[in-house]
DNA sequence: ACCTTTGTACACCGATCGGTATACTTGCGC
DNA sequence: GCGCAAGTATACCGATCGGTGTACAAAGGT
């Protein structure tokens, strides 16, 4: 693993766990193994910091769904993705989306971590629609939206409520009910 | 309008809008109209004024959503619920739910911030369980809960990818489906 | 008229913020 | 064995952070 690696990987962690702007770059790098000046050889400023982060976030949280959902019944596909959701949130590391959060503390939508979470959540909600199509929906688009919103209620709800293990069971139910109106 | 009432209504709104670590103590009194050293008045520290304008975001939004829902013909006040949300993330000043905002900004369970947001959150959830029951649900928890977490994934779909008045329509039409199914 | 309360103006505090300069050590390629 | 890149150590920068001390102006109650 190299340096740079490292360091995005630290700050990952430290940024997921903490909040972006309370996490301060002594701190960061102190997490990471380095110096901040081996910091800022590899990140020219926090903020492009935070931007490879979060890629690295997506391309981490995509291959983890897809995996997933690849491991499903194509017929189940929509479903396996409520189940995945399911999963996530009862890690005990879970803290919330990483991208809702980062939209929440840069409200703007024109501040990069706003604009990577909505680029984050469009590829999701792509794949949430390519599930719903390649399964047979008879309006995928719709049914996906919807499959969609089930999911991230129940990402915010566990973060703000905690893990509920009947609050996830009853995503299934109700999104259960919805595929099945769907097919 | 008492000056403490001034000071924690404009750092609600600078909270809400420009997220809580990012709010600077001297920005929130100038916003507020008065000097720092009257804001430390009236309230002891940022994080006090934090708790105070959550209290008060509390307020304003039950009275808002309960005049909302009692607008509606008591069988249709589950959906009045969803309808609610959907106004509320088509209007231009939408940045998200304050207190999931909070919770992802103070993501240890414990922090005041993140209570409150629970808090919160059980206060509404119960709100909408009160409307299914009301309305004849079978059973009212099961379909208060989805419908809650249908209305939870719209406000976050809203602010992190912009408002969309197909997925606001798209929500009335799961959650219509869904209560439906519990009548 | 006097005193208290309310708020202003503004300088100041130590700590921390993001970011940089300089000098030193370590290890690997040639 | 030499040179060079990678990384460390540490001190430092100006700006901003949350929070305070002090002196003064206005206004109301009695």
């Amino acid at each position: 693993m190299s340096t740079a690696d490292r360091i995005v990987t630290a700050a990952l962690a430290l940024f997921y766990r903490n909040g972006f702007h309370a996490s301060g770059v002594d701190l960061l790098s102190a997490e990471a193994g380095v110096t901040k000046r081996t910091l800022y050889k590899y990140f020219p400023s926090k903020d492009e910091l935070i931007e490879s982060a979060l890629q690295l976030r997506h391309e981490q949280f995509m291959a983890w769904l897809k995996q997933h959902v690849a491991a499903a019944a194509v017929e189940d596909g929509p479903l396996a993705y409520i189940d995945f959701i399911g999963n996530w949130v009862a890690d005990a590391e879970f803290c919330g989306c990483a991208f809702i959060n980062a939209a929440a503390e840069y409200a703007a939508p024109e501040q990069i971590p706003h604009r990577l979470a909505d680029q984050h959540k469009e590829e999701v909600r792509a794949l949430v629609v390519n599930l719903c199509t390649e399964a047979g929906a008879k309006d995928a688009v719709s049914v996906a939206d919807s499959l969609f919103l089930i999911g991230e209620g129940l990402i915010v709800a566990s973060q703000v409520r905690g893990y509920n293990e009947s609050l996830v069971q009853n995503a299934k139910k109700a999104a259960t009910l919805l595929w099945d109106a769907a097919r």
